[in-house]
DNA sequence: AATAAATGGTTGCATCAAAAAACCTTATGG
DNA sequence: CCATAAGGTTTTTTGATGCAACCATTTATT
């Protein structure tokens, strides 16, 4: 078989992955959502290359995660989520949660996710019950759909 | 630059890809929780190379994600899910609910997650405030713990 | 008992896509 | 004129992947 593509693959998990599954793809979006807006900012504070962060960035816009547009004031770009990619959070939020969780710094949690308004640290991200339990692994299932095979 | 490590990074996001952000892991991860658990059946599904799945399993046996063990009755091995990778199911099910809402198959939903002892659909993956409610990307903030730089 | 077939890998090799490095272009601002 | 920003292009590395062959136990078959 030839290099693997997640496309053809009809599986919601493997979509996602073809998205955002590559090495870079995290940490680029990361950064915007810390509010990084600036091609040059990406490249520092990443270290990357850049023309793999020019093709990311081709790529997130080609997908419909990330929007470019000139800034007002300067004439530089600015690159911000659309609301497909603001709603990649969930995925960003469980992914810092668990490292910091499981590979922690010994000085401390690395970052808190707090409520802009009332200041206080949201919930970890977990699955919860229709009516709002928080449910351990084992007590979910999962059943085919109608997009199923 | 020499090829990117996410180990050295002192982000959590990282540390979380350092673990599970290749190709095939994570697709790996999703047969495991689906009930999978023989080296034969994950090769098939999955139509990954022998040596690969036996590295990627290697790997997460190393880092505690997944534990290998004999069944009882017959001779064969059994891959389980350590404690530390039962808790990577947010972050499955929230890269599962962004595919199928956003990557839909025209048929509909690939998959619904159920409870197990009540049949019905749990909630979608989402950030909630510390009482409940749920919250819009633009709501969360982020601030350096002690563990930041 | 001998043979076949399945399971669960290991080893070595060829390939190939992604990352890095180096260099070029255009525009803008001081 | 020089620096900065935002790339594009091209070439070179490198590490991950895929393939095939081999091996060691069991389990089933003749």
């Amino acid at each position: 078989m030839k290099y693997t593509s997640y496309k053809p693959m009809n599986c919601s998990l493997a979509q996602t992955l073809a998205v955002i599954g590559d090495r870079w793809t995290l940490l680029i979006l990361r950064d915007i959502f810390f509010g990084q807006k600036r091609f040059a900012q990406l490249q520092r504070n990443l270290g990357i290359a850049k023309n793999i962060l020019a093709a990311r960035l081709k790529q997130l816009m080609e997908e419909g995660i990330v929007e470019k547009r000139e800034s007002e004031s300067g004439a530089h770009a600015e690159y911000v989520l659309t609301p497909a990619g603001l709603e990649l959070q969930p995925v960003l939020l469980a992914m810092t949660h668990w490292g910091d969780k499981h590979r922690p710094n010994p000085k401390g949690e690395r970052v808190t996710f707090i409520e802009r308004e009332t200041g206080k640290p949201i919930r970890r991200m977990g699955v919860v019950s229709e009516d709002g339990r928080p449910l351990r692994a084992r007590e979910v299932r999962a059943i085919p759909g109608p997009g199923a095979d």
